[in-house]
Order: C-alpha cells, then structure tokens, then sequence
DNA sequence: TATTGTTATACTCTATAACTATA
DNA sequence: TATAGTTATAGAGTATAACAATA
C-alpha cells in the first residue's frame, strides 16, 4: 500500500506542515469544550476585558466578516460565555464583555494549550524552545503578521495584496 | 479602531500562524499557474515518476478521499499535466503519470517556492535557517508527521486518534 | 446618507454513501 | 463478494449583498 517515497520538501513547506498540525491538534483537543479555534480567538481577545469592544472593531482587528462573527457571538453568547449589551450613547452597537464563566472557559484552554506544547515539544530542550520561538518571532515580523491574529481567520488576505 | 492589545500566545500558535502564512502565500503565488496546493501535492508525488501508482494508493498516501482525488486529477489531466491509463492487467486501477508539460509545471512551482522561501526569511542567515530546519524536522518526527504529507489534505486526522 | 449588526444567498470544500465496472 | 473509480448529495465555512435600526 505505501510504495511511495517521501519527496524533498523546503523550510516553507515543512513550516506549514507542522503549523498545520498543531492547529488541527489543538482544534482536537478544544473540541470536549464545545469551542472551535475561532471561538477561542474571541476569548482570548475578551478575556484581557477590553473597554469598548464592539463587534465591529473585533471584525477588523480579527479579520473576519462581521457576518460571520454574528453567529460565532450566537454561539457563545448562548452558551453563557459572552455578553453583547447595546451602548446607550450609539444604540447601533453592541460592547462585547466575558462573562465568568466565559474566563474560566478560557482558563481551560489554556490548560489545554499547554498540554499541547507538552507533548508537541517534549523533543525540544528549553533552550532549544527559546530558540524557535525566537526564529519565528523573526519570520513573523518580517511578513508583517500581528500577534495574535491567526491568518486562518480571513482568507481576504488574498486580496489586500 | 485599532484599539486593541495583542494578546499574548505561545509557542505552537506561533507555529500555527507562520505556517498558515506561510501556506496562503503559497497559494496565492500558485494562482497564475492555475494549480492550487492540492494539485501540487499530487504534481510533486507523479514528479518522482514512481511506478504502479494508483488513485487508491495516491488517496491512501495523501489521505485525500478518492472521491475528492477525482475531481482533482480531472483538473490536472484536462490541463494535459497527467495522465490516467488502465492498467491491462487490472481494469479496475488506473495507472497515474505527469505528462511533459506537467513536469515542466512542477519546475515552475520549484521556482514559485524558491521565491517565496526568499522573501519568507530574507532575515534569516543561512545558519538561523539551518537551525530552523532542524528544530521542525525534529518536532515533525516527534508528533509522527509523514515527510511530504500536508495534514491539510485529509482532516480525518481527528479520527484516527 | 452612512454605519452597526443581522439575515439571506451563493459558492467552495469536505465527507458519505450509492453506483459501475471489473475482479 | 469485494475493490477501484466515479457520481450524487448533504453539510460546514466563507463571502457578498441586501436589510432594519440608528446615527
């Protein structure tokens, strides 16, 4: 079944590939919190209790249509993790909070996180972390990423090009 | 409207963004060749001119599902970049192979890669990226990666586990 | 008239199962 | 009956445009 040989593959691909896989793995492991990776993107955000989030500013900083966050918002908000309350002083838009229970959920997910980064680098010395954390740090200030902002979030990187 | 803190993130979701990136480059850059990532994967595999290849073994390989395999190899073979021969001894299986000018597409995603390998880690001394290449091979080998396979093509990835 | 959040719609990608032809 | 390839269908994700409420 498996005659095939491994074909020779570069630093970009290899980096995509091992990207991929603890994206997937981490989606894994979120799942028994009934939370996908999107959903934590905006936990994240929320749980550092920003002033004045509204679901329009969180659409651009994360990239994603504002479409799409209605129902990502639909998900948490039912779920209790998330508060959207209409600002009095521009009833048009709707101040994003974490609740409680919304930042314990994310303290799951950090536990969740780290277990992730046990077993994914168990190989890698502390050092041997510190150095590809600083390699990447490089890669991704030199094509201009933002911290914190997945790419996978909006594909509309495409166009801004 | 940029009012917002980065949050901060650990290792492996920087590893997840940079390849992320480093993947949509790609794609974007393989746009005017008319390929997308999934046909180089294919392109890259029948480049080695292995022999006896069949779609089923190629599905098992990449763990694309078959049915999906098909529309792919349709694309690929109505642009004369590969061929699919029934085999005569088994007229279930079809022989996979690329054509001329689909070995000579696969040079130019060589140099498309190039390119963009270039670019990615222009500040990156040959050393750094040495030493990058060694961290990833090893965490690839330690999570059981297959070299040349992108998790990406299949996601029943979360099943096997 | 412009903007915020929402809804409706279409399109792509993926996954499953049913189908055919061969064995 | 089992397998290789194909087709059909349904589901999730993403994008666009249209819409109601508010400014």
């Amino acid at each position: 079944m498996g005659k095939v040989k491994p074909p020779r593959v570069g630093l970009a691909y290899l980096l995509s590939q091992v990207g991929a896989h603890a994206a997937d793995d981490f989606a894994r492991r979120l799942k028994p919190l009934g939370l996908t990776t999107q959903h934590v993107g905006i936990l994240r955000l929320l749980a550092m209790k920003p002033k004045e989030l509204t679901q329009r500013t969180l659409a651009d900083y994360l990239r994603v249509q504002p479409s799409r966050l209605v129902l990502l918002l639909d998900e948490l908000e039912r779920d209790g993790l998330v508060t959207r309350v209409t600002d009095p002083d521009d009833r048009r838009c709707k101040r994003l909070a974490a609740t409680k229970a919304g930042l314990a959920r994310f303290r799951q997910v950090e536990t969740v996180t780290n277990a992730l980064e046990a077993d994914m680098f168990e190989g890698l010395s502390r050092d041997d972390r510190v150095a590809l954390i600083g390699l990447l740090r490089r890669v991704a200030g030199g094509v201009g990423l933002t911290p914190g902002v997945h790419p996978a979030y909006g594909r509309l990187a495409e166009k801004e090009k």
